[in-house]
DNA sequence: CGTGGGGTTGATTCTTATCAATTCGGGTGG
DNA sequence: CCACCCGAATTGATAAGAATCAACCCCACG
């Protein structure tokens, strides 16, 4: 408990971008000292709700989604492990959506306040909270991209892969704790045509699907057959002020 | 051409979020100091570039694209007077997507390092940045939603008051000026179905059209159809340092 | 052994894309 | 002034893709 995997803190997140000192993993690392557990499926911030907690997320997914007025739901990020939830709501004074646990998530919240101390304590992590929240946006384009230009099978392909990348793991098969109706919110599909797409891409010979499992027997396929760019999760400046 | 709109320059557009220093102010300023003209439909900056050119928008309509390997285009953003183009690309050595203007342009181009500057000088405008960044990404969330969610008509109306309310203006009407192929590219339509969906707004009498104008004949009507939400261009919190 | 959620499959419908033809309006050259 | 041209908008006909509705299966779980 006491000892987390690199991947999984925010610290490790911030490294990606700039070497830390001392005392601003310490200030970091203050925003995830007091873990809370949430069960699965359950939320952690309501939509309209008081727009003051964030969170950093140890362990577990979570995702953003926000809740049309005719009861269709749009999911718009799937956060992993080392994430900050709600970063983008730090403007409004509500929350523009709700956030979601989708497993057993291990998370700790904190005021909006104490990101103004970090960003007065430490100026350069301000410059790095920025460079995450510039990242985040180019995941947002992707997704408009997706949604909004590619097909059914292009758009599953590109969303397995994504998160096979963003998982960072060197294994073929990983766990996708999200059921074809999530899948099918996230990806603005039908849950009977995400069933479907999934048949398509295993009738490929692409990847396999077993309760929650995911295989993935053809990466290079995947890639190819939904133009899977991956500069948009990959290459990163190293800018920030180097003091 | 030296007496600027208050509402074209970005000065304008900090100040929605905090009152500003002279040296805030000056520093901002500085940002749009060598102001350059650029016909219209011509790229800004072009996709895959080197990414280290932001732009100021001082006048004219600007937009970001992205362009698939089968032709298939993207606009992702519409950027109007008093924005800044570019943020998002900041933590990428790429241009992940082109931009380009939609009508004259006059617009200040100025290196990273200037903003690496700012960053440096005024904290307090790094918050402020920061603000804008996460301000820019609701405006994205909102188009996935339009995109994955909404039928033509609704997306269309959701757009046409979405620029209404962005471009401020008392008056009913206004030039817009994109074509319906444009106006596709942003809304994931084909240019056909954009004209047809804009008669349905017609026939229902909730605007008109004419050359490139749009007169709003029931802006309630709109909002109603399209079930828009102002909060997430409206609302903001008075979050920021207070030195 | 029943129950319920999730996945699969089939049949049908709806929305939007695509292809094609026509019109409209503004600009250009004779 | 008129004929022509061109890009954009419109309209019609058809096709493709995905949603919807409905039935059924599978399986974990009480």
């Amino acid at each position: 408990m006491a000892q987390v995997l690199p991947s999984s803190c925010i610290v490790h997140q911030f490294q990606k971008f700039a070497e830390l000192t001392e005392s601003e993993i310490t200030l970091l690392q203050a925003l995830e000292k007091d873990p809370r557990k949430y069960d699965s499926d359950q939320p952690m911030v309501t939509e309209g709700g008081k727009g003051e907690r964030f969170f950093t997320l140890q362990s577990g997914w979570a995702c953003a989604t926000r809740t049309l007025a005719d009861g269709q739901r749009q999911i718009l990020d799937i956060f992993l492990p080392g994430q900050i939830l709600g970063l983008r709501e730090i403007c409004f004074d509500r929350n523009l959506s709700e956030f979601r646990t989708l497993t057993e998530v291990k998370a700790c919240p904190f005021p909006r306040q104490r990101l103004t101390e970090i960003f007065d304590q430490a100026p350069r992590l301000t410059d790095l909270f920025f460079l995450i929240l510039a990242r985040e946006q180019s995941m947002l384009i992707e997704r408009v991209i997706n949604i909004g230009r590619r097909s059914a099978v292009e758009r599953l392909a590109h969303f397995i892969v994504e998160i096979k990348l963003r998982l960072n793991i060197e294994a073929d098969h990983f766990t996708l704790p999200m059921n074809q109706t999530i899948i099918g919110d996230t990806l603005s599909l039908s849950s009977v045509h995400v069933s479907r797409t999934f048949k398509v891409l295993r009738d490929k010979g692409l990847l396999e699907t077993s309760g929650g499992d995911i295989r993935i027997c053809d990466l290079d396929g995947l890639i190819e057959i939904s133009g899977f760019d991956r500069h948009y999760l990959e290459s990163h400046s190293n800018w920030a002020r180097q003091d």
